[in-house]
DNA sequence: ACCAACGCCGTAA
DNA sequence: TTACGGCGTTGGT
């Protein structure tokens, strides 16, 4: 099998990947969802080329455990991110292109950038009004004073879908990301892009790195605002407890990207 | 400017 | 599992 031909499976067999998470609990497996939702179980391997067994036990409590206590600093993540600012001032004066896509391997979903870089970076799967989707709607509303319009030819867009069909190995990727927050939040965002590939943090980890140890709910609500997904790891942080805890996008996708920095490659 | 309500939380019981 | 504290953001006065 070629690389090209496992690399059209993945993305083709993440959104019944992304289902059967959707329908997991402490009393439902993933072959147990999987029966239920009559998909193959040999989804995972064509999704990631790893078993299904080998993905339930990497977002067990146990590997979740293990994830958190690593701490190692070195050779953070596979993308290289330059991050500015976007100042809110300038906004009217901002074009801003984006392109839905419908494949990669955590789903559908938009991407936006500025002449800077990637402003916007969500996962959903959209219907046929693409425009009414919540992820459309979040996008237009964060930069609402911006000259948005769609665009499929911008070369930043290329290349974030490309890598995110994981379609061959990344040794590295520098992109440039463009950020409207308040201070706050981008101090918060800037953190998470320490978080190794691999490993995880917990909201409460953040808020101490931040020097404000007590404002983990406050840095929750910040993730929460995370602007570019999967780049801006904010599916790295998880509750103090062991539980995945929410996500913007769902978190079936959040689990997906877990185990999918664990294990892929 | 002020206040109330709300979150991808943590922890104590 | 439930309740409550603490903190930045937002939306309504």
């Amino acid at each position: 099998m070629t690389t090209l031909t496992s690399a059209i499976t993945r993305n083709e067999s993440s959104l019944q990947v992304l289902t059967v998470l959707g329908k997991i609990s402490q009393k439902n497996s993933l072959l147990d969802a999987s029966k239920k939702l009559n998909i193959q179980d040999d989804v995972f391997s064509k999704w990631g080329g790893f078993s299904m067994e080998t993905f339930q036990k990497t977002i067990s409590p146990g590997c979740i455990k293990e994830m958190l206590a690593e701490n190692s600093a070195e050779e953070a993540n596979h993308v290289n991110i330059r991050l500015k600012k976007i100042v809110r001032s300038n906004l009217s004066h901002t074009i801003i292109k984006y392109t839905f896509f419908d494949r990669s391997a955590f789903g559908p979903g938009l991407v936006a950038s500025t002449d800077f870089g990637i402003c916007y970076l969500g996962f959903e799967a959209v219907s046929s009004d693409p425009t009414s989707s919540k992820i459309f709607l979040d996008m237009t509303e964060r930069f609402k004073e911006a000259a948005c319009f769609e665009n499929e030819e911008t070369k930043q867009h290329l290349q974030v879908i490309d890598y995110l069909k994981f379609e061959q190995a990344q040794q590295h990727l520098d992109m440039n990301v463009h950020v409207l927050g308040s201070e706050f939040q981008i101090e918060v965002w800037k953190s998470l892009l320490l978080i190794p590939k691999g490993s995880l943090s917990t909201y409460g980890k953040i808020s101490s790195t931040i020097g404000k140890p007590r404002a983990f709910r406050a840095v929750g609500s910040a993730i929460g605002r995370n602007p570019v997904s999967y780049f801006i790891p904010c599916h790295r942080v998880i509750n103090s407890s062991g539980e995945i805890g929410n996500y913007m996008w769902g978190s079936n996708v959040k689990k997906a990207m877990i185990g999918f920095d664990k294990l892929f490659n």
